[in-house]
DNA sequence: TGTACATCAGTGAACGCGCGTTCACTGATGTAC
DNA sequence: TGTACATCAGTGAACGCGCGTTCACTGATGTAC
């Protein structure tokens, strides 16, 4: 019988589930093994059967962050056919991810875990994100160039296997990222809360930005 | 006799450097008002002579940490003429800072400490180095628009006290702010730390890239 | 210069608390014949 | 269908630990006359 299975698994996401409530209350250092287990109606210990220790489970928040995110990009890419629109759908996907759960954009991306260290498969889930990003990057019809950056470019798209990229692509596709993150980090960092300026609108105006840099629309 | 009230000053500036000792080890989570003491060769409870808590001890940090970055860039603003080099400058003096002390940045600008409300005079320090930013803005001689977006960032300039700038350059401050903290935010939390690509190369073509767009060098 | 008193830094014990983790155990749920 | 055994979820006590903070105290450093 894999009904027992079944019920492991379910007590798995429960337990997760409340791992990230817990992360939304009180960050990080709020997210206790024995403090799970008592808002499941278990005992701390019990936990140890599901996890094999805190750090397992923030593992696999990490791991599981990444892959909703990438599941999240993929979807909105896959609306569009314009590369103006599809930068418009991932940037938009992005933040509605992120400002839907800032806590859990903040795993991934914000203060890392001092101590902690990413195992590999929680790399290739974060590959993942970044791949699907570079997917919204429109072609490229510039003359190559030749620099220490973009040789590290080249090697890095070798490596993660974003083939028939160009370094201009992954370089803009990196820039993408992290002018788009320079929004959302700050804003789900609270740092417009008492300017009175909406982070949307601020964001939508870099959307627009690259937009017109890169792919102005016909 | 003022030798007692020096000591004291000389106490708690000690103790505030060993604090961010800590905080370079540990994280948030590792300042400790015991293992302050221990390190400093007094007892825990001593320290209560010189805060009133731990919350207050961490909100002199990031005090302190919003006005010797506003420092540093006030320094870099003051050795340059022309919009471009103050650009540069102001932009090499930001990163130089988050490098040299990665887990400061991270305090100013990472993910929020839960339950920790910055008091008015913190807010002070940050709009310090905000208005040091903006002061690196060039001229603004196109039309003046008007959107929401537009109207908040006038009401959040008079609030602030940026009196000549338009609208306009402010958005632009902004967006150089979001920007430059795009690429530094993730440097600092080693987000570019296993693909090879060093990420002064990436703030580098960002600055430039911000300069080509608002102050070509003539 | 000397004495009496006030101020203040620092001590050490104690408080209650929650943390991650181990361990020997009970009892239920499954499997094999 | 019934019995014997193995697997596994969960318990509850216990471990050592470090945390922020209070409190009554000692002893040194300052001030006032």
């Amino acid at each position: 019988m894999d009904r027992r299975q079944q019920y492991r698994e379910q007590t798995r996401q429960e337990a997760k589930r409340i791992a990230l409530e817990q992360l939304a209350e009180d960050g990080i250092a709020g997210i206790s093994v024995n403090a799970i287990g008592k808002r499941m109606g278990i005992t701390g210990p019990a936990l140890y059967r599901y996890f094999a220790n805190r750090d397992a489970l923030l593992t696999e928040l990490i791991s599981d962050g990444y892959h909703d995110l990438a599941d999240a990009l993929d979807a909105a890419v896959g609306t569009a056919k314009s590369p103006a629109a599809r930068l418009r759908a991932v940037a938009h996907a992005m933040r509605a991810w992120a400002v839907a759960a800032p806590h859990r954009y903040l795993l991934l991306f914000g203060t890392p875990v001092p101590g902690y260290k990413a195992p590999e498969y929680t790399l290739a889930a974060a590959n993942r994100a970044m791949t699907t990003l570079l997917a919204a990057v429109g072609e490229d019809t510039a003359q190559p160039r030749r620099s220490t950056f973009y040789k590290q470019l080249a090697a890095w798209g070798e490596r993660m296997g974003h083939g028939s990229l160009t370094p201009r692509q992954q370089h803009w596709g990196l820039t993408v990222w992290t002018r788009l993150h320079g929004v959302l980090s700050l804003e789900v960092a609270n740092q417009f809360a008492l300017s009175g300026i909406d982070p949307e609108l601020l964001y939508k105006a870099e959307v627009e930005a690259l937009i017109a840099w890169w792919a102005p629309e016909s």
